[in-house]
DNA sequence: CGTAATTGAGCGAGCGCTCTGTCTATGAAT
DNA sequence: ATTCATAGACAGAGCGCTCGCTCAATTACG
């Protein structure tokens, strides 16, 4: 599970750099920093909103400098991505859910754990979601394929791990697809919901997806 | 019903144009054309990437023209907001939407009419979902506005009209935005998906939908 | 003193929007 | 019938500005 991860961290830093010269750790340590700085800005002012001068100012670094870590203004939306599916995946790492072998339970956990955790970083996944189809053609694609692999490969995976499921395989590829959408529900269109009440309505999104996938809930889920 | 729609009509022009001396009839149509002609330069390359040089080109108007009929840039993702609740308003009455007087029914069908509206104009619903946050705050306030009272203010009234619904207040509320954000699932993440078994597509997500509501489907609606 | 790291002024391009000059349709005056 | 005055529709050059990005100049360091 975590060599997949590791793939991924490996593919950013190839497709981001060119020079292969500068040190991997320190250009990495950097990136990080630009994702970390830049964030705040371009959730409040957007992408296009937001200039090379205010990323610059706010990772504490010079045009010219943010420059020998990235090589386009885009290269930032990617980073951002690639860290997105990054931590959502830690998250889910440093909640157990591999310990779990139920298929079902581990669906269950790992809604709960999904949408628990892009809730908390609503801000960051509004921007990913509204943002990326901005990148230009080449940058799209590959995130895009990200997506798919990481993100709906895993719901993919986890549906094709229950036994019987009581779907045909077209329509457990649209479940993939659908689950992944519904998770990013409330930071996309629950704003006009109650947000003290944000985890009764995470327990009606659960609910309400394992019906949709004529599951069983397992017991005692809301305890976990 | 209607006068909903007029009322709706009636407010953009009220809220875009400033001259109270200009025709009304001639600026409905001229913003009619515009809508019309900006529409595939905008969804081809995304609100910021379109110029007003382009949208007049693509017009056939000058900017001159087109700043005699809209005060802003802005003004025209207002319009193509209003313009996209009035068409799909429209598709629903024409659908013999409303001579439906069985609720479940009623339901049913306009979850049908929507999303294949909403397959067919993909490329509206797809710009309208990713740019309208970009709008300056003031427009944003009227479109949010708009969209919770004409689109999830529907799905609520539908909603409240079936006796004996299984859900709570707070999950009818919930149950109202989600069933608006999976109607413009298909556009908003269906592009790994073959576009050869939309029907199916949209077959599965009703009956996911109505199984998430605890709902049974009315008979034959297939055939509907 | 030489080399590497860092900077931010400057470049060319493009933006939203304005506004003046031009064109045209109309109709009163001759 | 012809001229001319007037007003509204229209065009697009130009304004002021900001953008992404580069690279000559400067600083820091061994």
């Amino acid at each position: 599970m975590q060599e997949r991860l590791d793939k991924m961290q490996r593919r950013v830093s190839e497709h981001v750099l060119e020079s292969a010269s500068l040190d991997r750790d320190l250009a990495d340590r950097k990136q990080q920093a630009i994702v970390e700085g830049a964030s705040a800005v371009l959730f409040e002012k957007g992408f296009h909103g937001t200039s090379i001068r205010d990323i610059a100012a706010a990772c504490g670094m010079s045009m010219g400098q943010l420059y020998h870590y990235i090589s386009s203004k885009d290269d930032i939306l990617y980073l951002m991505h690639t860290h997105t599916q990054e931590i959502w995946y830690q998250r889910l790492m440093e909640g157990g859910f591999d310990q779990i072998s139920d298929p079902v339970e581990r669906l269950a956990h790992a809604l709960r754990l999904s949408m628990e955790f892009i809730y908390e970083n609503r801000d960051l996944y509004l921007f990913i979601f509204t943002e990326s189809k901005h990148l230009d053609r080449e940058h799209l694609r590959v995130v895009l394929e990200l997506d798919d692999k990481n993100v709906v490969g895993f719901y993919r995976g986890l549906l094709a791990d229950i036994p019987g499921l009581p779907l045909s395989a077209e329509e457990s590829e649209v479940a993939s697809n659908l689950i992944e959408f519904i998770s990013v529900f409330l930071p996309l269109r629950g704003w006009n919901l109650d947000s003290e009440k944000t985890r009764e309505h995470v327990d009606f999104l659960i609910e309400f997806v394992f019906r949709g996938l004529r599951l069983e809930l397992p017991l005692g889920w809301r305890a976990a």
